[in-house]
This record gives structure tokens, C-alpha cells and sequence, in this order.
DNA sequence: ACCTCTCTGTAACCTGTGTTACAGACATTC
DNA sequence: GAATGTCTGTAACACAGGTTACAGAGAGGT
């Protein structure tokens, strides 16, 4: 686990914990929050993990390197929520499956593992952060593998695109980062883009692709 | 849920759960027993799920339907195990989203989903028996994911045939039922066998394939 | 205004895999 | 042992998507 760390009591976390007086102290004792800017590496691959991970601002990004090397986007942690893969090797002693990033200057609280464990054991709310963490993983995770194996990347693109789109229907990132999240290339990201492009589903802009019309961009989903 | 039910006590499970007194008699009083002949489709799609089920002989099998309309099995559940999408339609009131059929003669206790979250909140071992479920879900489909971006058919072929492998190294299945399992056609399994065939990894056969070098196997997958 | 860096657009090519269409091998039943 | 159904082997084709190789367009610094 890195650096940047300034520990201020760990109670950021109420608006997402509610516990029993017992456990808030138990909390406070195991719980140390870190900083991390932007693009700081906050986990690599076979890291021993510390413990629970529980974004209270900002957001974390988790990746895997592909075989030809370039990254790719497995999900992403917004506040209050906990990533998945460090609950999984805290309750099954594993190291640490992949990498993760600040994807904005980020702050996180890690809960000590043991911890952790002992609380689960007891304090409800716990129980459900865990539980709501995994099963949203595995609903995540299963579409996922449905998309890979139904999907073609045009619709994986305009599905991502719904996804990522703002209230004004802009999507802020660069293609290079748009084939991270798919486990595409740049190229084919342009060729696709170009493509919903003259279909006039999109305008595409540096940095920017601006959805024009999603409720066509949806119907190539069905 | 379907058909076939008798109903013994619900201790078919004490192999694999160690309970209080108190959850013994509230589980006793909570769940039946269920039997399913080969074949037989346990839960459909968009199915309301009744409770929690832990497979006690036999195997259930899980799949969906991909686009094309092939089955594309998704995972397989062995005495002791639960399913992870009953569990996870319990904890947040969703549709089951995929099927279920028994792979072979099935024995399996249903749980009824009330009673299981009450013991949830008491029980260790329903807690572990649950993260357990969860948290391995959640590897497979990881794993998963990074094969079907990450690896060719072949090597995911030839993973799937190790890993299915009996001791005597041999994998009895019809090209048809890999294909499925692999979300593929039965011809382009047949084109990925006879390739292996040829290096002289594999024998294959009439529903089954003997593995003659699973070293050989293993080393495509680096 | 110029230089440089990053990002986008495009075209040609190659490979993996799904599709279609048969033919032959094995197994089972009568 | 003939007939039928199931499983396997193969070849030719179609196409999505990865790769390579450039050209040009924005943006920021000097």
C-alpha cells in the first residue's frame, strides 16, 4: 500500500457506516486514511494486501495488463464503496489480483484486516458493504463476460459510451483511454467512432465525444 | 423452483455447516430438500428465487443462452457449494438471471431466503459459506474475463481440458458440450482438437479425449 | 509564429473464429 | 446386419477486429 498518508479519526466514513458505539471505537483504532493525487499507484499486482479499501472521495481505478501489454479497465471505486478484490483476499489470504490507481486525487480509508473480519462478524452494516460489494462485482463481472462473448465491439462501444456519458451526454476521455476500458486498440476505437459517426450517432471531438443521439446509440444494443 | 421434492430433515448439510443449536432448529424448520433427475431444469430465467441452495449430491449446472441461441454454460455447483446468483438475488430482490439444469441426479436443500439472511446475520459458517460462494464467484468470472480478452480459443481450449481432466487424464465430453462450455461452435472445436491432435497433445475420441501431454497443454497457456 | 507533444483519422493488411455444407465413423435398436 | 441417430472430421468462405504505418489537427510553451 503506498504513501501519502495524514490520519485524521476514521470517521469519514459515517455517511456509509452506521455502528454499534463497540465497533465505531474498534473502527477508529484499525483505520488509517490515505491521499493519493492523481494517477498515483495505490496497489500492484501480488501486493499482500493491508486491508478493506473503502473510497470516501475521489475514485480508484482497477486494471490488468493484457498480454500485448496495454492496460485494461476492470472497474472502478467511487466513494463509499469498497473494492471487491481486497475483500476477496482478505477473506481468502490472497495477494493481490491486479493494479490500482487514483483516477482522481483520492482519498481512501483502509480498515485493518483483522479488523475488518472481527467487525464483519458482528456489525450489520459491515455485512452488507461486504455483501453489496460482491454481489454488485459478480453482477458487474457476469455482463461483462456476457458482452465479451455476445457483443460486438460496436456495441460494447456505444454500451460504454451510454455508461460513461454525463448529464449533458459528453463523454470526457481520449480513444487511447476508451480502448484501455475495452481491452481494444486506438485504432479500432477510431474506426468505430468514425463509424457511429456517420451514422450521425456521435460527434467526436479531442478529449471528448459527444453523444447526439442515444436513444439511436441504445437501439444498437438490443 | 421446481418439481420432484420429498422432504427428510434439513441435516443433509451437516457436512458442510457447523451451526448453532438455535440456527439447527430454525434451518430445520426452513428448508427442504429437492430432487432432480438428470436434465431436469431447476430455475429459469427471471425466475423469483425462493431461498438459498446448497447442492448436496450430484451438480447443477448454470448457463444462458448467447445471441445465436447456443447455451454457453457459465458455472457448475458441487456438493457443498450454494449458487452465487440465488444468494445474490436474495441479498438485493432481483430476477434470477440465467438457468439452471441438474447436470446429473441432484439432491439439493433449499434454504428459504427470510430464514437465511436471519442466519446470516448470527451464523459464521452461513456468513463464510456465503463470502465463500461470493468472493470465488468473483475470481472465476475475473478469470474468466481475462481469458476471453486476453486468450485464443485454443488456449482456453486447452485450459478447459485440463482442468476438466479426470486422473486418468481423460475428458469425457462431446465437442457439442465444450463448445458450449467455451461459448464456441462444435466445428471450430473440432478445428482447435484436430490441431492439438496433430502436435500430438490429445487423443480424441467418441465423447471423450485422452490428454497425452499435459505438460505440452500447459505450456501454450504462458 | 514556431516547435513540439498529444490526440485523431484512415487505409491496407492479416489472423482468428464463426458459418455453411458435407461425408464418414460409431453406436443402438430392431 | 440394416437402419437410424448421434458424433466427429474437414474444407471453403465471410467478417470482425487487431496491427502497421502515416498524415494531419489541436493545444501549449517559448
Amino acid at each position: 500500500m503506498a504513501n501519502d498518508s495524514i490520519t485524521p479519526p476514521g470517521k469519514l466514513l459515517a455517511p456509509y457506516l452506521q455502528l454499534s458505539d463497540n465497533g465505531l471505537e474498534e473502527l477508529n483504532q484499525h483505520t488509517r486514511i490515505h491521499h493519493l493525487k492523481k494517477s498515483r499507484t495505490a496497489v500492484r499486482k501480488g501486493d499482500k494486501v493491508a486491508g478493506a479499501y473503502i473510497v470516501t472521495k475521489g475514485c480508484l481505478r482497477v486494471f490488468t495488463y493484457m498480454p500485448n501489454g496495454s492496460e485494461s479497465t476492470l472497474y472502478l471505486i467511487h466513494p463509499g464503496e469498497t473494492c471487491v478484490f481486497a475483500i476477496n483476499c482478505l477473506f481468502n489470504q490472497l495477494l493481490y489480483p491486479a493494479w490500482v490507481t487514483a483516477d482522481t486525487d483520492t482519498e481512501l480509508a483502509v480498515i485493518d484486516g483483522p479488523a475488518y473480519k472481527k467487525l464483519f462478524e458482528r456489525e450489520t452494516d459491515i455485512q452488507n458493504l461486504t455483501i453489496h460489494a460482491l454481489s454488485t462485482a459478480v453482477f458487474r463481472l457476469m455482463g461483462e463476460v456476457e458482452q465479451l462473448q455476445g457483443w460486438t465491439l460496436n456495441q460494447r462501444l456505444a454500451n460504454f459510451l451510454l455508461n460513461r456519458a454525463s448529464d449533458n451526454n459528453v463523454v470526457s476521455m481520449t480513444q487511447q483511454e476508451i480502448a484501455g476500458h475495452l481491452g481494444s486498440s486506438r485504432e479500432v476505437i477510431a474506426r468505430a467512432l468514425g463509424e457511429l459517426n456517420k451514422r450521425q450517432l456521435i460527434v467526436s471531438g479531442r478529449g471528448k465525444i459527444f453523444l447526439s443521439d442515444t436513444s439511436g446509440l441504445a437501439s444498437l444494443l438490443t
